[in-house]
RNA sequence: GGCGGCGUAGCUCAGGUGGUCAGAGCAUACGGCUCAUACCCGUAGAGUCGCUGGUUCGAGUCCAGCCGCCGCCA
């Protein structure tokens, strides 16, 4: 019997008509995080998800494909539960409103409520059409001007039986739970809306349909099934066990967030919590409404097909990227844009530039330096003290700002603690270390560097899925990040000494825009003025000698007389030329460029020459002239 | 139409209760480094803080009006 606390988490279940989006995976995604994030931190976590599998919408779009509603449900929730696969998604149980475990809970539920009294048999009475075979609101039936626009015919009113939540008893309790329960729902835009919504006064709502039948049989009435909603939201009931497992229920409920879309806010904010007060169970601790992801280039909907597919995304730049794009690109409960540019930007900046360059240049520096090899510290010093802070206060940090539900805001945590390990690689400079031969330093610095990947590992570990693992192998450490706790990450020097790390592979290549680079490739040349050209001095010389340099393929030594003196020049040119050849050959010289060492040899101006691909071509006078003459 | 929110550097956005609040990241430019995935580190922006009035010694920060965008209104 364990003690473990308990974490129960939801996404809302999607709706299987067809292949899920961009959208579907960002909610999985960040319930997924945060699940993680829990179980590491020794939560006993039930993380939930599934499909909602009912509806006019379901039973119409199989008709037209002309298989069972059951039929086309299951072909879609095999590809839904592949991406999840695909996605890292470690949910522990995926509710299927068809499963009989739930639809026994949903009848259980509305049985429970109709012999309380709080469900009755009534009249419906509405605007009604014919063509798309439902009911429109008075208010709508307004707009409307009582005509639909797509079929084109009159809007009928129609009265037929149907069974009634009364919700409207609940409104004042419900007003009161979400006053005193602030975090209930969250964030506040939508909770000031949500009470703006009950205040204008609940009407009963209808929660039962005749007019089709894949649905959940009302059970003492099998003319009707029971609304969408009401079968829907039950499935955060089924998850837990209920109400055949009690002690598997009384151990998960009440949930403790419920992450919804913001289109959805209302059904979960009103008639969920009503449904459990009158069902007499308590409520989920918070309902989460996270923004949307927007497209740079309109709203996504299959009629523009410009639908964002996960999988080709995740084959195109890997699960991790992925997620860690949704994780960091949409702020608490704000919407966020979508665009494979913006993916590929933030690939790139933080992933491969930041913290994938971080691994590869700590790692091959280990085996440059100190032969792969981690070793014990050494003195602590003020850089390095600092360094050990930042990296400790990272967890913590990231924590509380999961527990608030701002991930992007704990991702970017990580991020800086990156980007203060590069700065501090700077700092140390570990290459002027091993040059000094301060092998103690050098062990030093490399094992605070050691323990800042270890923590990266963990604290990387509800974000992303393979990289974790790739990385903590790669430091040589035993186990895996995930399953060494959230508080192993606070502590320090646990990286045994003399651990042996392994060969580094860059984690997160860059992407790399070929046109962009073409555009690198050929900066603008700026226009110079003859004043400019007249700082150029170059003058025709004769060279006198000219040897291979060694070990430098491309490079040659020359002295070159350029009339009042003889010059030592290395030239790029010896894949095109032999020194042999070049004895007594007449050459054009850039005699006031700023001289410099070239692989350890003096260079004193410049050998000009012509490059086709490849192939260096001397510049040279149309005629013999004197040494020295300028060239202008 | 009613209620609510937003409009701040090229881009994405931070900026309790009015007075170092004119900022961060990305992008760009320049400088540095050379261990590294042309990477990293440092420095740089004058952006009328949507517009117009007002309150105030002083307003992105409060008030009014206007313009534009968005959310909720079964």
């Amino acid at each position: 019997m364990t003690l473990k606390p308990t974490y129960y988490i939801t996404t809302p279940i999607y709706y299987p008509t067809a292949d899920l989006h961009i959208g579907h995976a960002y909610t999985t995604v960040a319930a997924d995080a945060l699940a993680r994030f829990k179980r590491m931190q020794g939560y006993d976590v039930l993380f939930l998800t599934g499909t909602d599998e009912h509806g006019q919408k379901l039973e119409s779009r199989a008709r037209e494909e002309g298989v069972s509603p059951q039929a086309f449900v299951d072909g879609i929730v095999i590809r839904i539960k592949e991406l999840w696969r695909l996605m890292g998604i470690t949910h522990d149980d995926f509710v299927r409103t068809t499963e009989k475990r739930h639809m026994d809970v949903v009848q259980h539920i509305f049985a429970q409520v109709f012999e309380k009294g709080d469900i009755y048999k009534g009249q419906y009475e509405g605007w009604y059409c014919e063509g798309c075979e439902g009911y429109f609101t008075a208010t709508q039936a307004r707009e409307m001007d009582g005509h639909c626009q797509d079929h084109e015919r009159p809007l009928q009113r129609l009265q037929e039986d149907a069974y009634f939540f009364r919700m409207s008893s609940y409104s004042d309790r419900l007003l009161e739970h979400i006053r005193e329960n602030p975090q209930f729902i969250q964030p506040e835009s939508r909770r000031n809306e949500i009470v703006a919504f009950i205040e204008r006064g609940l009407e009963d709502l209808c929660v039962s349909r005749s007019s089709f039948h894949w649905g959940i049989p009302v059970p003492f009435d099998e003319e009707h099934v029971i609304y969408v909603w009401f079968d829907a939201l039950s499935n955060y009931l089924t998850g837990a066990g209920y109400p055949d497992d009690l002690a598997r229920f009384e151990r998960y409920w009440p949930a403790d967030v419920h992450l919804v879309g913001k289109e959805i806010t209302r059904f979960h904010a009103i008639i969920w919590p009503i449904i459990l007060m009158a069902a007499g169970l308590p409520l989920p601790r918070q309902i989460f409404a996270h923004g949307w992801l927007v497209l740079d280039s309109g709203k996504m909907s299959k009629t523009r097909g410009n639908v964002v597919d996960p999988v080709i995304l995740i084959e195109k730049y890997g699960v991790d990227a992925v997620r860690y794009f949704l994780l960091c690109e949409v702020p608490f409960g704000m919407d966020g844009v979508y665009s494979e540019d913006a993916l590929i930007a933030r690939l790139n900046s933080d992933l491969a530039n930041d913290q994938g360059n971080l691994v590869h240049r700590t790692v091959s520096m280990l085996h440059k330096f100190l032969d792969g090899e981690v070793l014990p510290p050494g003195a602590e010093t003020e850089l390095d003290r600092s360094f050990r802070e930042r990296i400790l206060a990272t967890p913590e940090r990231m924590g509380s700002l999961f527990d608030a539900m701002e991930i992007s805001k704990a991702v970017n945590v990580m991020r800086e603690l990156a980007s203060f390990a590069n700065k501090y690689i700077d700092e140390a400079a570990p290459w002027a270390l091993a040059k000094e031969g301060q092998k103690d330093r050098l062990a030093t610095v490399f094992y605070y560097l050691a323990e800042c990947l270890r923590v990266l590992a963990i604290v990387s570990s509800p974000l992303l899925v393979e990289t974790p693992e790739k990385l903590w192998s790669l430091l040589g450490l035993e186990g895996n990040p995930r399953s060494e706790g959230w508080s192993k990450a606070q502590e320090w020097g646990v990286t045994p000494p003399h651990t042996r790390v392994g060969v580094s592979e860059p984690l997160f290549p860059r992407i790399v825009d070929e046109e962009k680079k073409e555009e690198k490739k050929q900066p603008k040349v700026p226009q110079l003025t003859m004043k400019d050209f007249q700082q150029v001095e170059m003058k025709v010389g004769t060279v006198k000698t000219a040897e291979a340099i060694p070990k430098a393929e491309r490079l040659l030594k020359l002295t070159v007389d350029i009339g009042d003196e003889v010059r030592q020049i290395v030239a790029g040119i010896a894949e095109s030329y032999r020194p042999e050849d070049l004895t007594g050959q007449q050459v054009v010289v850039l005699t006031n460029l700023r001289p410099a060492k070239i692989r350890g040899v003096k260079s004193e101006g410049m050998v000009l020459a012509a490059v086709d691909d490849g192939i260096m071509r001397l510049l040279v006078p149309d005629g013999r002239v004197e040494e020295g003459s300028k060239i202008s």
